[in-house]
DNA sequence: CAAACTATCTATAACGC
DNA sequence: TGCGTTATAGATAGTTT
């Protein structure tokens, strides 16, 4: 997506592979949510930012 | 996407709850390989269909 | 610098075989 | 039932504020 088609190989400036990664993060957590509202599955997701940071989606249709 | 807005709630009709499934499995597995490779990110992804197969995702920086 | 914008690319809902 | 196509909604790379 975007103004250009993105190779999929490591981003190399350092700012902008964290903001693609902020980016990117909220997506993913997103559709991973759809996915498990839309067809009522359990899915779990987890990132580790080079930060230490970690990010956390757990969605279960048991809710 | 798609044809028309989808809302964001159970699908109700088994088979195209399964297909969508299928399709948004591949699609979600896909980003999350693309954000580990791109931000250099660990990512572990799991989802368990009603159907009791699991799926799972697993991309590291270190490989 | 981060938040918002927008042009463009990608994912996918409905459809066709 | 499953796989490929098409039209369109959604995500996002680069830009602007």
């Amino acid at each position: 997506m975007g103004r250009v088609k993105l190779q999929i190989k490591r981003i190399e400036n350092n700012t902008n592979r964290q903001v693609t990664y902020s980016k990117r993060r909220n997506g993913l957590m997103k559709k991973a949510f759809e996915i498990s509202v839309l067809c009522e599955v359990d899915v779990g997701l987890l990132m580790f930012s080079p930060s230490g940071r970690v990010s956390v989606f757990a969605g279960n249709n048991k809710r």
